[in-house]
DNA sequence: TGTCGGCGAACTGTCAACAGTATAGCCCTG
DNA sequence: CAGGGCTATACTGTTGACAGTTCGCCGACA
């Protein structure tokens, strides 16, 4: 049982709950985070708490002004907009990348697996290929920021946003297309049909907002 | 004489001292950062300077595992590349937001500064360009990636690579066509020049990096 | 002489206490 | 009864000390 133990960095494993609990909606956005009872909670000091809190506020998480206190990060409608934006310029950009490095035994287990998430369990399967594709670029710049910032940020609201409804075939069949000219080594095609796709998703999306945009304000009006 | 203080938030001030002595290279590209030692140099205790590292890391300009010591980022030829590739990607989205919303006014104006900046001074003239499309492409957080985590990145590295050559010209020539690409409303031309451009000035870079290339990997070799 | 093992120094991680600031409630005043 | 200023409280910012870990040095041994 004393065998390998990982060298236990206490602030890392902070940062990793926190996460969760903001994943969990335990710290749902716009709330109030408190170091103090977060310590005696998790049972540690100040220390590891504040450290965790600085690494959410560097990965956007959680905003903060000085001596105010730190809240998780509460998008409005329009900064989700924007986020859209973000992944269409750098989602699509990946789709290229993707077009020209991927490997075809690479490309083919994307298809199988494309194909084996249809039929599988619902939830998590329709933004794996998202990933997949950022993996694909082989720019582990892009890889880093698609699956880390944004892809935290997206995680925490793709709850709400019901990924449900008959978008659910509809990005089936926006994925396949990706894939085929992906390897089709057609670049071009596989940016604009990647860009096309996120642009729908927050159309999609866009749509079904405006009745929670209330909520969303109301977190953060003082 | 007790008017105004701006409420002092101290590890902010460690961070911006330490922000400029990385780019002034007295924190140097692969350099270890020592808490204690930086502590005792501002005056302030470790916890402050501890705060900075780690916002610091959070921006990607200090690399660090858990128990080991912290180094200023250092960048290889292939991730400057890859900081390319990134910047094509969202720079080149920007020029087509810029072409979609900025007003005419804002782009007379970007016109005079441009012109303005051929005459003046050399030394960072030609990326501000690429902060003003940024800002004009009115979406904040492709603002804040652009102008934050990666122009904190390329600043580091600009001094080195060297921007003078006859680069310099083709710039402004280039930066002139993106103008009248987004002055015209073609968000594809501002687009596709932007991209052309931004790898143009990647290619030029990597034809005088090998020389350098040594030091850079150098930097990390254990 | 070269290499392995242990010892010591230096650094990072963690903690509990202290200082400064903003928020909330209360009292006083108009 | 409403509004403004004051006090109390709770939270963040900061500090110095302590614990655990890694790295470098030195000596012993083959």
């Amino acid at each position: 049982m004393t065998g390998m133990n990982k060298t236990i960095p206490l602030g890392e494993d902070i940062f990793q709950r926190m996460l969760a609990k903001i994943y969990a909606c335990e710290l749902a956005p716009g709330e109030i985070i408190n170091e103090s009872s977060l310590a005696n909670e998790f049972g540690v000091s100040r220390g590891p708490v504040r450290e965790a809190v600085r690494r959410l506020q560097g990965i956007q998480l959680v905003t903060r002004e000085p001596y105010l206190r730190a809240r998780v990060v509460a998008l409005t409608p329009h900064e989700m907009l924007e986020l859209f934006q973000m992944r269409e310029a750098i989602e699509g950009y990946a789709a290229r990348l993707a077009a020209r490095n991927t490997s075809d035994s690479e490309i083919t287990a994307l298809f199988k697996d494309l194909e084996r998430a249809r039929s599988g369990p619902g939830s998590g399967s329709s933004f794996d290929l998202h990933v997949r594709i950022a993996h694909a670029s082989a720019n582990s710049r892009i890889i880093d920021t698609l699956c880390g910032d944004l892809y935290h940020l997206f995680r925490m609201y793709r709850r709400r946003s019901g990924d449900a409804g008959g978008r659910r075939s509809e990005a089936f069949a926006e994925h396949w297309q990706i894939l085929r000219a992906i390897q089709a080594r057609d670049e071009d095609l596989a940016e604009s049909l990647m860009r096309s796709h996120i642009r729908r998703a927050a159309a999609h999306l866009s749509e079904q907002l405006p009745a929670d945009a209330a909520g969303s304000v109301a977190a953060q009006s003082a």
